[in-house]
DNA sequence: TCAAGTTGTCTATGATAATAGACAACTTGA
DNA sequence: TCAAGTTGTCTATTATCATAGACAACTTGA
């Protein structure tokens, strides 16, 4: 193959070999730790220059997907992060415990009203007024999650602004006088991923996410937020315990 | 927007301009017969070079998606083509009565053994022996739908060949001394394309997929052939008549 | 210790992508 | 008829993509 031939996809070679090498690891074609077929072997495979091969696997490494070892090989890193869904779950305690850096940044903050589905998760009247919260959550610099929360705009009145400072909804809830909550009830299904999520989440369009429902409750069992998350399905292993 | 900007993603940007004009004309953002905005308006929201505008239309012109008129503007050509689900159509037919060329061509075939499912719908016994061919179906240039058809390799031994020869269903058929046949049972679904049949289809990733599973009957209303096609949703629209 | 295999780095070349500006050729509506 | 707006074509420049070859630096297992 050469550029010629791929000209008219507007693709680069180099892309489609780490495409490639990258949905193998998240089929499971290639497990953590394992390690990848020699540089001149994929290019083999490929039907391509080596040095093309090393692009493909520069831009992994760059996202932390593979680590290249001089002299003896390239392996995976990525590993799904082991997400428990307990009771009482915070993101940052589930990333730290994993042994890696969590972060959250808010994209956007709105009014909304209530639906009739959301004032029941909420224990609102149709209509209420709501602060609706953009947010995306990361380990180290991957991208794990993006979730829209839900809040009583009267109850938390300005709550983006204070997400948007602490970056966290457990700081935020706090700033408001709630010490501890708990997770009420829980969806999960799964879904493709759109192109606005995909963008967030720095996802090739068509992979798979898991979409979780979740609202959150005060220690009264009363509702606090409600939440709907996208995660990248290839980056988190939910564990449900019994 | 510069190369530079976009360097690590390894797409063009005129890929990106040229699926955006695609998306937008398969959202019905703009109908067949629409004229889009001019070269300049187009690069200015994508900000991007009015030339690398015209890179992304002269991509979707050679598919035959739009069609640039000089001193005018650059119109959708695109229609989608009108597929009749009555008890007796010939693909052939369909794209004639449209004013279009139908090609057909066997990508593939092979022995297979029929699932508890396929003997079902072929009036067979699970793992009776059965002829599998891959093919796709195009209008003009346009790739229209690929599918998979299973057919007895007792009755029809040799229909892999027979139908490379004469790239036709109805002509393969009439090979074995079946003159006429009628569809049966069809059941319509939708899905996401995968990386396979994205490839045949000249679709890019995540984009619909119609999923037909039919059986096409004898006179006496015997299963001859069950097939399983995948059409792209943006250029068929299946009529149902009353 | 050594050979084989691995990744890292360097130089070099040609094709493609994207930008930029200018002007021609054409269509449309006033 | 004319002005405004459209697509078509040309030259030119810079950066990136992909290939190619050679060799260094390193790891592993015999």
């Amino acid at each position: 193959m050469s550029m010629q031939d791929t000209a008219s996809s507007g693709v680069a070679l180099w892309r489609l070999v780490a495409d490639g090498i990258e949905r193998g690891i998240a089929d499971g074609r290639f497990a953590a730790g394992d390690k990848l077929p020699g540089e001149m072997e994929i290019a083999e495979t490929y039907r391509v220059n080596r040095h093309t091969v090393r692009r493909a696997i520069a831009a992994l490494a760059e996202r932390g997907i593979v680590r290249a070892e001089r002299g003896s090989g390239t392996y995976v890193e990525a590993q799904k992060l082991a997400y428990p869904l307990r009771s009482r779950t915070r993101f940052s305690e589930i990333v730290g415990a994993d042994g890696r850096e969590p972060h959250g940044r808010m994209i956007e903050a709105s009014e909304d009203v209530a639906t009739r589905e959301l004032a029941r998760e909420l224990g609102l009247k149709t209509g209420a007024p709501l602060v609706r919260i953009e947010a995306i959550r990361l380990a180290d610099r991957t991208p794990i999650c993006v979730s829209t929360t839900w809040l009583s705009a009267e109850r938390f009145s300005g709550a983006g602004t204070v997400f948007a400072a602490t970056r966290s909804m457990t700081k935020m809830l706090e700033h408001y006088g709630i010490r501890d909550y708990r997770r009420g009830a829980t969806r999960i299904t799964a879904g493709i991923v759109d192109a606005t999520d995909a963008a967030r989440l720095d996802l090739p369009l068509g992979r798979p996410i898991l979409v979780v429902d979740a609202t959150d409750l005060d220690l009264d069992g009363k509702p606090l937020v409600t939440k709907h998350s996208r995660f990248a399905a290839e980056r988190v292993e939910f564990l449900v315990e019994s």
